[in-house]
DNA sequence: CTTCCGACCGAATCGGGATTCGGTAGCTGC
DNA sequence: GCAGCTACCGAATCCCGATTCGGTCGGAAG
């Protein structure tokens, strides 16, 4: 419901009725609305980020990128609702925003670190200061991935296999490699 | 209001108050609530097509990338809630929902046409329907430039330079190019 | 058999947000 | 000076969603 819907845009009745109950029933199991959706969203954050961004001192930067985009879209493709939880934008709410915050913070500097840790000494980008082009490449990581799991969300019948490609190409190659004859 | 707030979380009080009057005078102006919102939608969405999404015949692949991207976050930094308000999560109501998808479909497709035209007879990635492999790339150009963009909007003190400089580097050359001692 | 507990339900409260409407002040043109 | 339009306001309505509470039921434990 919250993937689907958004915060704001799923009632708590609506929710309990999907789980066969009645709304009070929540209120039976979780303090308020905003503690549900707190706990979805660290628990989801927590598991996308484990499953995702694994890092393997022993594997070249190519297969490293690889394996991890790869272990994304598995995961997307296991349960596409629960990414869509995590990457949503978040409610207005202070507290659901801070969480917002870090779990997208752990996510965005475990990337960072990941980016970071293959040249531990040349500057990543010409002209910017490491830690910010660190950021932003994770950040630009982040995105791809976000962006692409949700126009296969809209395209279910293309393989993983195809948006793993396309994905891995331009993260790794960039738009070079398909300009290029 | 609605690029800070969102849709359901910006009040038709609020947004009345930021202008400096009282909420019923905005029923004055518009019919509704969804109708200011899907007016500044389209008006937005419309305004950042036009300005960054230039084909240019004449252009090598790396300028025309270029010059994209540099319109895109000048237009950004020119009034970063107009673009805020474009990329945000559409709201559940399923009007709204369809202006967007159809802000973003034109926009995707622009740039899906962009990057078909350089490579008019070869696939674009190897073994992904073309068609897929176009939109999807285009729908990863919007993603790097909206999540840059975002983390931007958290680091003002960062100039635009090095912005451009990181999505162009990511868009153009991929990480191999950081990585690559 | 009785007690206790956990899951569930229905009705009621409460507040906030969208929207409506009748009314007012100032400016425009005559 | 007056009719008319425009922008504005305040109070009232209406609805929906979150949250509370007291009560029921079936099974587990004694």
């Amino acid at each position: 419901m919250f993937a689907e819907h958004g915060y704001e845009g799923a009632s708590v009745q609506q929710i309990a009725a999907q789980a066969g109950v009645v709304a009070s029933v929540v209120y039976d199991h979780f303090g308020a609305k905003r503690e549900l959706y707190l706990e979805l969203l660290r628990q989801h954050g927590q598991a996308l980020l484990d499953r995702s961004v694994r890092p393997d001192p022993n594997a070249s930067p190519a297969d490293l990128l690889r394996h991890n985009v790869d272990a994304f879209y598995r995961f997307v493709e296991a349960d596409p609702f629960l990414w869509r939880v995590v990457f949503r934008d978040p409610p207005a709410d202070p507290e659901i925003a801070a969480a917002h915050r870090e779990v997208h913070g752990a996510a965005g500097e475990a990337i960072a670190a990941l980016i970071a840790s293959v040249r531990p000494d040349a500057p990543l980008v010409d002209g910017v200061h490491r830690d910010h082009a660190a950021a932003m490449l994770a950040e630009g990581v982040k995105a791809v991935n976000n962006g692409l799991a949700a126009w296969w969300f809209e395209h279910r019948d293309v393989p993983r296999e195809h948006v793993v490609a396309v994905a891995e190409t331009l993260l790794w190659s960039g738009l070079r490699r398909v300009a290029d004859s």
